[in-house]
DNA sequence: ATAGGGTTAG
């Protein structure tokens, strides 16, 4: 080993700055040098013993940071900083702190950054960024305070990455106090800083702040225009984004990848599959489409605009597992209707161990609601009860409705009960859960409940009160609870609205109601006609309700089920002749009545029946039950009300049909293939007819099991022959 | 020496 006490002096040359800084310390580590002087030697070409005093210890020890591929290495690195003396050297820190974020290591960078004395502004800003970059917005914040106490002023590269964890939080008020900061310092004229500025202020929903530093920036460049963008289409302004965006093109400002995910965001929430598709073609010709976030985008655009097929190719183009295009694809199903796809793609998900978020689990649960079945409710619970998500109030009021929908009322309490820290949402959830079933007291118990645990409601709290009231016949409570809403500075919507008429409108007070809907702040809409229309059915209040479908039909002329209601009001009042007119009518707008279909849950497995269906392979034991049913509703003195239904049959025929009608084969096919006393789970896509709701009644005393039948609007309790709807629907 | 904007959602 060539340690002659002449390489010894000539190996501190290069220290020489840092010498006078650190004197003591140079000294130390003497020995340590020679031996670092060895282990350069194998690294680095130049470092031989001829030209060492020249020896350029930054560019060698940047080089070697950027081919550091591991954690590893860098803490390698470092401890040759502290050998050779040279730890204390900003310029390498900051180069190993960035290098630490970039692989993900945020523990380590803040390691380092602790054990580094005296950090310049580069240094703080590579740890802030580091924080900024993985989300840990909280984590920048207190550094950037720290920085200031330590009198360090914050720089144009600092800055952004504040405002991002202000924006991220959000935190209005911190933000805004950095934004004064920015003033006082003199960056307005600063492109990076302002963007910022304007991101910042989009995130915390204050668009017409982003808007007035937007407009006031000389130079805007794209990440300009794409903040203003996502700013539009983060605040529910889909259309102002892509106004935004066509000015943006007007103006000659080429779009890159990350304009175009927000675009594409805007058009996806305006359901604008069309534009949508030119913006897909707008990406291929820029040749982005291999960019694996504008597939995510794109994937999540066809996803909601209803393409599941589309979106699944897109889907199926993703090589590497991501969990968002995972998460998008999910929820596409599932808001679509494709729930079984939905669940199908989670539970691949976890056999294949990709990781799942609480989006993920969310989006799974809102699928388990939509399929309605009461054993993948339960498997879904058990899984989620299991996993890391247990504690999420997001995910647990997503349990609480489903629960609800799946027809058990009593599960969804026990979700809500275990939820720690409940929010207006959970509340809402069980609330709005509670209403569905038609069980109104324990809805407005809930509600006090609420009130004492000092939970502020929302418009949906109340919605989930009116309409609990509604289906329980609590007409002075859901009057009451109407007026109390502006109490709580809440605004009426139109469901609210809607579900007053339908309260007026059961106990008779159709008149009211209708005045009621004349002194509406605003335009009375769908469902607040169809609220009356329905009321007026019941009531067989014929003007009324000629009145109420006219103006449906003037709102949407393609419904069909105005029309069926309608014909069922005049059926109601024994009008055959309009009956037979809503008829031709529907037939010349080429309408014809939706085919009614029930789902019944046999051991977790859902079977589907339509009216008539003779598919099923037990088919013929099922028509056997049905008729043996049949005779014993005759025999309890049971006569179907022939008339009320929209068919164009002699009686005979017209008998026939209403006992075929799909949740009667349901009902049927439950009794013979469970044991006594199990309860029968029903689900049909229709409102439930008068005749079948009437024949349920009794044959749930006849049999002496519950029956639970969710319909398109709410759940039936049958049992002891009443159902808990008090045949009010 | 270092940067900024975006996607899934009860």
């Amino acid at each position: 080993m060539a340690s002659s006490p002449s390489l010894l002096t000539k190996i501190s040359h290069p220290f020489h700055s840092l010498s006078s800084l650190y004197p003591t310390k140079i000294t130390l580590f003497d020995f340590a040098t020679v031996q670092s002087f060895n282990f350069l030697k194998n690294f680095s070409s130049n470092a031989d013993s001829t030209n060492f005093h020249n020896f350029n210890f930054d560019s060698f020890f940047a080089n070697l940071i950027d081919n550091s591929s591991q954690k590893t290495n860098l803490e390698q690195v470092h401890a040759k900083f502290f050998l050779l003396g040279i730890h204390q050297r900003g310029f390498l820190i900051t180069k190993l702190i960035n290098a630490a974020v970039n692989l993900g290591e945020i523990g380590y960078a803040r390691k380092v950054f602790d054990e580094f004395s005296d950090p310049d502004v580069f240094v703080w800003n590579a740890v802030i960024r580091g924080y900024s970059k993985y989300n840990l917005f909280a984590g920048a914040i207190e550094l950037y305070s720290r920085m200031q106490v330590l009198w360090v002023s914050p720089d144009g590269y600092t800055l952004p990455h504040v405002l991002k964890a202000c924006g991220g939080l959000p935190c209005l008020k911190m933000g805004q106090q950095v934004h004064g900061q920015i003033f006082r310092l003199g960056f307005e004229k600063d492109v990076f800083v302002q963007n910022g500025v304007v991101a910042f202020y989009a995130k915390c929903g204050k668009i017409a702040s982003a808007k007035v530093v937007f407009e006031r920036l000389e130079i805007r460049n794209v990440v300009s225009w794409t903040s203003m963008i996502s700013g539009y289409a983060q605040n529910g302004q889909p259309i102002e984004a892509l106004r935004i965006f066509d000015e943006m093109r007007e103006m000659g400002v080429m779009p890159d990848w990350i304009a175009l995910v927000s675009v594409i965001r805007a058009h996806t929430d305006v359901e604008d599959l069309e534009h949508g598709k030119s913006i897909h073609s707008f990406v291929i010709k820029m040749g982005l489409e291999l960019e694996s976030d504008l597939l995510i985008a794109l994937t999540a655009m066809y996803a909601k605009c209803g393409q599941v097929m589309v979106a699944r190719s897109l889907f199926n183009q993703m090589k590497v597992p991501n969990l968002i295009l995972w998460n998008a694809m999910i929820s596409g199903y599932a808001k679509n209707g494709y729930a079984d796809e939905a669940v199908k793609l989670f539970r691949d998900m976890i056999s294949r161990n990709i990781r799942t978020d609480s989006i993920t689990a969310r989006s799974a649960v809102l699928a388990c609601a939509q399929v309605g079945s009461f054993e993948l409710a339960r498997w879904m619970d058990n899984y989620i009860s299991k996993s890391e998500h247990r504690d999420d109030i997001f995910v647990n009021s997503a349990l609480i409705d489903m629960y609800a929908k799946c027809g058990n009322v009593d599960m969804a309490r026990i979700v809500f009960d275990r939820t720690l820290d409940k929010d207006v949402v959970v509340w809402s959830a069980m609330i709005v859960g509670y209403g569905l079933h038609g069980r109104g007291r324990e809805a407005l118990d809930l509600y006090q409940l609420m009130n004492q645990a000092g939970v502020h409601p929302n418009d949906v709290t109340f919605l989930g009160l009116l309409t609990a009231c509604n289906h329980s016949g609590l007409v002075e409570d859901g009057w009451k609870l109407f007026h109390c809403m502006k109490n709580y500075g809440i605004e009426p919507r139109h469901q609210h609205y809607a579900c007053v008429v339908d309260l007026l409108g059961r106990s008779g007070y159709l008149d009211q109601a209708y005045d009621f809907i004349m002194n509406m702040p605003i335009e009375p809409g769908v469902s607040v006609w169809g609220a009356l229309l329905s009321a007026c059915k019941i009531h067989r209040h014929v003007t009324l309700g000629e009145y109420a479908a006219e103006r449906l039909f003037s709102l949407e002329s393609y419904n069909t089920g105005h029309y069926v209601q309608l014909s069922n009001l005049y059926a109601y009042a024994r009008m055959w002749d309009r009956v037979a007119k809503v008829r031709v009518l529907m037939r010349e707008k080429g309408l014809s009545k939706d085919l009614g279909y029930s789902l019944i849950e046999i051991n977790g497995k859902l079977e589907a029946f339509r009216v008539g269906d003779k598919s099923h392979p037990r088919s013929k034991e099922i028509y056997e039950e049905l008729e043996s049913l049949e005779r014993r509703l005759k025999q309890a003195g049971f006569v179907p009300d022939t008339y009320s239904s929209l068919h164009d049959l002699n009686d005979e025929e017209m008998e026939e049909t209403l006992c075929n009608h799909s949740e009667r084969l349901a009902i049927a096919f439950g009794l013979i293939s469970t044991a006594q006393g199990t309860t029968l789970r029903i689900t049909k896509n229709l409102r439930a007819c008068i005749n079948c709701h009437s024949a349920t009644k009794l044959i749930s005393k006849l049999v002496n099991r519950e029956i639970i039948v969710r319909d398109a609007n709410r759940f039936h309790h049958f049992k002891d022959g009443v159902c808990s709807c008090g045949d009010y629907w």
